[in-house]
DNA sequence: TAAAGTAGTTCGCAGTAGGAACGTTCGTCA
DNA sequence: TGACGAACGTTCCTACTGCGAACTACTTTA
């Protein structure tokens, strides 16, 4: 009754078409493509400060200024228990501080710390200008007009 | 010399920017939360299946045929130790089977077994159906445009 | 003021992912 | 042919991720 009686293989019917690179794909697949790279350039920016990925995000959208533990899960899509182990490691390493609210003494505050305000934008730059270089030289008119498709999307 | 010497706050003259929605950002920025909201799509088609997000985009990498592991790694961007865990876990669920090649008696193929090209290309189609509700009523040359945009950075 | 709701934490667990050390197999060069 | 270096994977170890459940503490509501 294991799984090991059934291991017949599928699926090689597909195989025939292109392999490789990026030609000719539909526009979800390639969004698709495009988080991975996003990811990758999150990966590559976070081991340069020694960060992971998660904690960079983390600190990036703090460099704004900061957050409520409720609203930065939301942000993150991160459970709250989650989002606690993540608010410790990072604060663990003085980036972040936990101050608690005026008005409601139940919740915390989320603030980057001198250090992290450091790391984070530093961070933050980096991210934003490797991806500035794949996106390459496009027209301020094109950067916009993508702009607002993207925003839509994520508006909806 | 510990850490908690200096939490003092800072970034908070940031703060003024708006703080929520997707106004007024950069295309860059854009592509940041563009990807957050596609690896929000994979976590949610990956529970309906009962899968984590990691293991979803492996059986979608092989619903084109079978993989050698060296260049799955590359696709997933994954250490080799890494992804012999990874599949371990999703072989250890029938979904997916090594065979030794041929060529190469060091090397193995990985590739979906009958089950695993089942839940594969469900999930493969329901990350695009649900890309595409957000994708929307985009027009028709906008969807090119931005096709085109993104293929040339993959390509970059 | 009691009950219900909200903000966070802790714990336990499975999965993720890198690095180092290792065994095999392959290709090459003397 | 035989030795050596390179490539393919695995195992072990470690830190981090992230969910759910149970819990505390404060707030709001009725």
């Amino acid at each position: 009754m294991s799984h090991t009686t059934d291991v017949e293989v599928g699926g090689e019917a597909r195989a025939q078409r292109m392999a490789a690179g990026a030609a000719g794909i539909s526009l979800e697949v390639a969004l698709v493509r495009l988080s991975h790279l996003v990811q990758r350039v999150f990966a590559e920016v976070s081991r340069d400060h020694d960060l992971t990925p998660q904690q960079t995000q983390l600190l990036c959208r703090l460099v704004d200024g900061p957050v409520g533990m409720a609203d930065l899960g939301r942000m993150l899509d991160l459970e709250k228990s989650g989002l606690s182990g993540l608010v410790d490691r990072v604060e663990s390493r003085g980036l972040v501080a936990r101050t608690r609210s005026d008005r409601d003494r139940r919740a915390y505050q989320v603030a980057l710390t001198t250090a992290g305000l450091q790391v984070g934008t530093t961070a933050h730059d980096g991210v934003i200008s490797r991806l500035g270089e794949y996106v390459g030289d496009t027209a301020q008119d094109d950067r916009q007009h993508l702009t607002t498709l993207i925003t839509r999307m994520l508006d909806n």
